[in-house]
DNA sequence: ATAAGGAGACTAGTATCCAAGTTTTGTCAA
DNA sequence: TTGACAAAACTTGGATACTAGTCTCCTTAT
């Protein structure tokens, strides 16, 4: 059996184009031309357009038929909608998690929580960010819903392009290290609402920030 | 201001298609040629294109690059990860309009639930459908959470091209009315317990259908 | 000075041609 | 009969020409 796919141009142009605007390389509400993307890849229109119509489908792009390409803002009903579909996955899936928690997962946790603890004794930020991926997803994984993750990761990436306007970066590693604790431990007890309103209070911290980023840059918004 | 967006021969190609793979009008597993849909269109290959990779996107289609273009099938995996999300979508979204939920809430669902009584008792079952609709659609709008509702009818979707499979259609317009009434019941008992394992409940039901899909159409799954 | 109108420079949609890869098919030889 | 191999008939991907709609800016007339 044959599964592989290859790799095309559009993928190329595609995945270009997508890290440039969830990183804010390009930013919300500039046009973008077919035919000059086009030149500056080198390729032909029609790779460019298949990217474009992947994009349009994720809300990336607007495309207004004959008239403009543009980037697409954000708009605080869509980030509400994508905290709120996270959220709701995140507490669903400890629910189910917690069905079949035992010792071993415990185990795992804890020992992510110890390397948490150690890359924040030495200052390793980007160490902590990886561990803070792998918390996340253990609970997905030992959970036994593993594909929820892309969900959620999706969810979260629309909100993290929002927060790249904001500088504050995560100073607050020792408030996530304990939240982490508060959910390692909610889980550990069996009660899903002790683990679920813990998973509520991690979540909510980024209010402060989007609610500051809403206010600051406006010319973002839909 | 013109917010007007022209309707192309891709639209059209695509909404067609879409509407025939969903409602299973083309089967799982069947080749579509891009070349022979447009002959079928009486339009280019282009806009097929453009349709083919919209449809991709939703995966509703598989493009093998050079190979061939095939409606994709179920994954028992993808049916219960969109299962997951909707339960998860609905059980928040319920969680959050018990905090803002009233006597003219109350009002609006009672007089949704007795038009399904009457429609029950009728005997007509696409009104019961709509209203069966319109229920679920009301928790999310007077709970102040409209867009979710589409999320959750996107994974609905999903599911219920599956259930197309098995003939057996609601004949439980009963329990799924008994199940409407119990959420209606915890809504308005302002007890989050209560009100989510209804849903729970109401959304439990398909369990067992999916069971027998998935064991006697065995070939439309991936 | 200002407003209406038209020319031209954009935009994306469509059709068609060619390239590159895969599958099928048919022929020929063992 | 069966196997190998080659050619032909597919498949989709990419490039390009052309169509049609939209916007901008400049001219012209009031």
């Amino acid at each position: 059996m044959d599964d592989f796919i290859r790799r095309t141009t559009t993928d190329a142009v595609y995945e270009t184009l997508h890290n440039e605007i969830v990183s804010l390389t390009i930013l919300p509400g500039q046009k973008l031309s077919e035919t000059e993307v086009a030149r500056r890849f080198g390729v032909s229109r029609q790779p460019v357009r298949n990217a474009f119509s992947k994009l349009e489908n994720e809300e990336l792009l607007l495309i207004r038929p004959q008239k403009v390409t543009i980037v697409r803002g954000f708009s605080m009903e869509r980030i509400a909608l994508a905290r709120l579909v996270r959220t709701a996955v995140e507490l669903e899936v400890v629910h189910r998690a917690i069905k079949i928690w035992d010792s071993k997962c415990d185990a795992k946790l804890a020992q992510n929580l110890a390397l948490q603890e150690t890359a924040i004794n030495d200052g390793d930020l980007s160490t902590f960010h990886a561990l803070d991926y792998d918390f996340h997803k253990l609970i997905y994984v030992l959970g036994g819903n593993p594909l929820a993750f892309e969900v959620m990761l999706d969810c979260k990436q629309k909100v993290d392009r929002l927060c790249l306007l904001s500088l504050e970066k995560s100073s607050e590693a020792n408030s996530i290290f304990k939240d982490h604790r508060d959910i390692a431990a909610g889980m550990s007890s069996g009660s899903v609402e002790k683990a679920q309103a813990s998973v509520r209070e991690h979540l909510s911290r980024l209010d402060q920030t989007i609610a500051f980023i809403h206010d600051k840059h406006p010319d973002y918004f839909e």
